[in-house]
DNA sequence: ATAAACTTTCAATAATTACTGAAAGTTTAA
DNA sequence: TTAAACTTTCAGTAATTATTGAAAGTTTAT
């Protein structure tokens, strides 16, 4: 396999796995893209390279931009705007499990919460209803805390430590 | 809020959670359903609860079982099958967590694995490549690990010592 | 002020994914 | 062995989600 080749299957794979944690395809491409750059890429490029409309591009290079993993690059006496994604990969980590515990898991959170705190009304199906949206309501708030606690602390020690610990 | 409302509350966002991971609704609700149940649920029920088809029942309920999180309870002179899922969050949890390095990790972490193995051809952008899904690799390989073997130690001190770490 | 260079928006359309329901298949009881 | 009770399959259709492309909007240079 040659750097074509890699390229390819790179975006490819990166973009399908895109769809599964709910971010499109063409959004999770763009990044892939971006991150295997060796400098900004333009509008032009990204269209380009990656065979989609301008504004498909437009939107998503937007919507990566919101999630804070890309950035507007001015290049001086250009006019064009140019984009680069955020090189570290514990960064990316931590930026993105930051944004998918905000969009996604909180909501859940609050709503197990609610749900486990109406009232007991002494029926078997409340009592199940509630023991069990409690059980899952502290289950996701271990995970969601564990999750970012983790992938705040960059050093990599601690990974290592961790990871020790474990095997 | 009492218990219809926080029943339906609970399936719905269960269900539109599903989907951000890679299942879709209806398999998610069914497990829902299956989770706050008080007993076994046949299919006629779930049809009934949920307000859908009888096909549509049946798949989502085999790749419950596929998965394994659902498993056919036979009950005694009946007929008809009756389903019930894991109760328990932490092997809930094992369960999927496992299942889902099995199908959507483990095939990205072997593509980056190829990809950064490519020959070094000595270019800035094979480099780049090189470098990227590298580091790439080896985070989604720890990552994968912990997730692994935090879920498997299903013990609550381990994660209240580990949460206690990390405050 | 104008126009060229560029970006954003969004209605229309395409692509994908999920769901239905009826027919085919299977199991069980008598 | 038959038929009732039940489950599975799958072609057709519906619902959802992503993408296009052209018009509208914005910025900059002169």
């Amino acid at each position: 396999m040659e750097f074509e080749e890699a390229k390819i299957k790179f975006i490819n794979t990166w973009g399908s796995l895109g769809t599964l944690w709910g971010i499109n395809k063409a959004m999770a491409q763009i990044q892939a893209l971006l991150f295997i750059a060796t400098k900004p890429l333009s509008t032009e490029e990204i269209m380009a390279e990656l065979q989609i409309s301008r504004g498909n591009t437009s939107m998503n290079v937007r919507q990566l931009i919101e999630w804070g993993i890309v950035t507007k690059e001015l290049i001086p006496g250009e006019r064009k705007e140019y984009f680069s994604t955020e090189k570290d990969v514990q960064e990316l980590a931590r930026v993105i499990a930051k944004e998918r515990s905000r969009r996604e898991i909180q909501p859940v959170i609050k709503t197990l919460k609610e749900v486990s705190s109406i009232k007991d009304d002494g029926t078997q199906k409340t009592k199940e209803l509630i023991k069990q949206t409690k059980a899952l309501h502290e289950l996701a708030e271990t995970a969601d805390t564990m999750l970012n606690k983790l992938v705040s602390q960059n050093q990599n020690w601690l990974t290592k430590s961790l990871l020790k610990m474990f095997k």
